[in-house]
DNA sequence: GGCGCAGGAGAACGATCGTTCATAACCAGA
DNA sequence: TCTGGTTATGAACGATCGTTCTCCTGCGCC
């Protein structure tokens, strides 16, 4: 596996016969026409199954996504911790390697991360907060390196909490825009904007 | 007017009886519910009017949309092109400029700016072009800045595209988050995002 | 062999969608 | 005062929506 191959599926083959066929129909039907703008028709299509066996693994169009937007938002996380809680001498390199896991989910799964913010809106209830509360933990691992920066003399920058959610601003939007053959391999693309971010908390040289 | 006081209406009363009305309709029922999700009753219930009248002023709900999208997009680029026209010794102090104007047409006209970057999918052919052109006027005038500014030996950041994209990322996503009742007002929001931005440079100090 | 259940299909339900139509009120200019 | 365009309305159209209902198939298990 080099720089260019194809990530690991985020919908991994389930037990249950076409589940996994569902979901991802509904991720790519969703990432194009939007939640509201797709169909369960649209997504049984895509799953090449019928209209009504969707209600035979998802009770509703909205618990679907609220499952798409739970494992997107729980695998960020996961990857996103994991970098931060590795072993590093200094807060800038928990930083560069916290940048770089999250740039890898959004482009390891650009879809997915593209429909973790613009469809969440369309959440409601216990199934919006357990996937804020995901958000929310991600962000929070931003803010404590942050932090940690400027309390050891890392960092100058005056306010952390702002400086972090800047930072996961920018790396969210490569989903909008980042293109496979583009410029940047993904370890390319990881690499310049852990640059950026450690320029915006105005690091010691 | 101070800090904490309303911004000029983006969408002025117009000679036409109801058309301010409508589009101030679209605007809060997109806004809220997506274009998808709101329907062109809610906009007629929106505007205290009919169903039907609403095609005496917009043929389709699609041209609904893209009006509004235009005024929007318009609107930043001739504030962020005003700011980056202004006299200014420095690229530093044009940058400046042009994140505080664009900064600011996000927090006048939070919705508007959360639609033009949420909904733009949903517009095509001719009416998606002039949006897209226009933004990409706007992203082009900070390119420009942060091209000069390295040119000038100001700004040491070895990607100015790139770099120029991270920071109207930046700013574009304060339409997210930002409450007017928060720890900043929109004078020291754009103070300090400008700030950011220039870090993002890595501008000599 | 018969039972039960998960997985699958088509048809249909009521609701809501964007849009159109016929028609009426209003109002400035001849 | 007549007139023609603008603004407005409620009713209706065909299409499509999410969801449910009924029924069928295949298959492991006592």
């Amino acid at each position: 596996m080099n720089d260019r191959s194809p990530a690991p599926e985020l919908i991994a083959p389930s037990t249950r016969g076409n589940e996994s066929a569902i979901l991802n129909a509904a991720l790519d039907a969703f990432g194009e026409q939007g939640f509201n703008g797709a169909s369960m028709r649209d997504i049984a299509r895509g799953a090449r199954t019928s209209l009504s066996n969707l209600y035979n693994y998802f009770p509703s169009k909205s618990e679907l996504l609220a499952e798409l937007l739970r494992r997107a938002n729980d695998e960020q996380l996961a990857r996103t911790r994991h970098a931060a809680n590795a072993e590093a001498t200094t807060a800038a390199e928990r930083l560069r390697a916290a940048v770089k896991a999250y740039v890898g989910f959004v482009v390891d799964h650009q879809v997915a991360a593209l429909v973790a913010i613009s469809e969440i809106r369309y959440l409601a209830g216990k199934n919006r907060e357990h996937v804020v509360e995901a958000r929310d933990q991600t962000q929070a691992i931003f803010e404590e390196i942050v932090a940690d920066g400027v309390s050891a003399g890392e960092f100058t920058t005056p306010y952390p909490g702002d400086a972090a959610r800047n930072i996961t601003a920018m790396c969210s939007a490569i989903s909008t825009w980042y293109r496979p053959e583009g410029r940047l391999s993904k370890t390319q693309l990881a690499e310049e904007q852990s640059r950026y971010a450690l320029a915006l908390l105005e690091a010691r040289p």
